[in-house]
DNA sequence: GGTAAACTGGATAGTCAAATCCAGTTTTGG
DNA sequence: CCAAAACTGGATTTGACTATCCAGTTTACC
């Protein structure tokens, strides 16, 4: 009798039941993103969504599927958290905005945590096929939106031809990553402003001479 | 009587004593590098390293302080087995050796494992602030094996006065680690190599003209 | 108003890992 | 040779976590 809690089970749920699940995935990957999966137990989730141990195994056919849910949410967060950015990262200020805005938000974080889907990446990518699959696709997602506002950026000829968009939104993508993780280690947004201004002066050198 | 296995309690170590002591560390990271921290136990370690039980603590204090061990190792490891690239990082086509070995370690992993260092940053960094420092540390000392080689281009003229070494090596290792996160994501090296490449290139812009 | 879902709260089983301890054996280095 | 270190192999304690189950209560919705 378990709903599928996931699945195309089709068990009617309430708003309140959605609510309440939502609240169980957020407090979930608010824990997560602290301490990481491993170090976060189902009775800490109980306890910081502040519902009974039952809901969380109602809801969730186990601690697995849970952590799929708070990959999805945290994709769908970055998405909508950075939609008025990214739906505009079509021109060097609002790259240069873009930029502002996440070394702002490390700053404000003392560093600490990285990229909710980066920390996530890196401790279930080899022991959790369908955790792995749901990174990569919300890395997709997110690199897509960069790579947009690029070929805006192209199709208004303020970049020349020879720009690829695609290959220009992935190297992006790393140096964010890779600026986000060594600021975690360092506690310090050098890497992380180097790697986007130096990836922002390279689409640079695409733009048309002034 | 326990011997502090790591400070400065000055025990005396026999040459074997040692051996077995980095058969330890080398079977504890090679498991941490496939199942991170967590999905390591210590009695996988024992198995792994064909030691018994007690010599795990006979040489580290707790699993913590393997831990740090092996943080040490992998730095060491990655240090020593890019030295003669990172020796001769000076030069374009130094530079592309580089990039182009370190795709191709990752195609051979099949993107597996991401970096051996990046793993262990999201996983340790929040709540292990010794493992943090360490970390940041061999971080620190790649990049500078990096930036040591842009300075002697710089030197020797082929970079013009306006790169930036130290900038430019972090914004190469951002890149390096994003690549390498997104690879283990993505099962693809797609994102290192464009990240990789577009660093290369920014760097290119600084040289002086043909 | 009544059915189904939402929910409480705690008991519970089973598993596994961290770390300590011990009694005895082998190896080594001076 | 002999003392210290290295090592075996397993027993053991302690604790935490996953997951299930249940008996009863509250809330939502047609």
């Amino acid at each position: 009798m378990t709903p599928a809690a996931e699945g195309a089970g089709a068990t009617k749920r309430t708003t309140r039941g959605l609510v309440t699940r939502e609240r169980i995935v957020a407090a979930a990957a608010q824990l997560m993103f602290e301490r990481g999966v491993a170090g976060t137990s189902t009775p800490d989730v109980r306890d910081a969504a502040g519902v009974s141990s039952s809901q969380i195994y109602h809801y969730f056919a186990d601690k697995s599927a849970l952590t799929r849910a708070v990959i999805e949410f945290q994709t769908a967060r970055i998405l909508t958290g950075q939609r008025v950015l990214l739906s505009r990262l079509d021109s060097f200020a609002a790259l240069r905005d873009w930029r502002d805005a996440i070394v702002q938000i490390e700053h404000d974080l003392d560093c600490r945590g990285g990229c909710p889907l980066g920390s996530l990446t890196s401790e279930l990518a080899e022991h959790d096929p369908a955790a792995r699959t749901a990174l990569a696709e919300g890395f997709t997602l997110w690199t897509d939106a960069i790579r947009d506002g690029l070929q805006d950026m192209l199709d208004r000829g303020v970049l020349r031809d020879d720009a690829d968009p695609h290959r220009l939104s992935l190297a992006t993508m790393a140096a964010l990553q890779g600026g986000l993780l060594l600021a975690q280690a360092q506690r310090s947004t050098a890497a992380l402003e180097a790697g986007l201004d130096a990836m922002i002066e390279r689409i640079a050198f695409h733009a048309v001479a002034l």
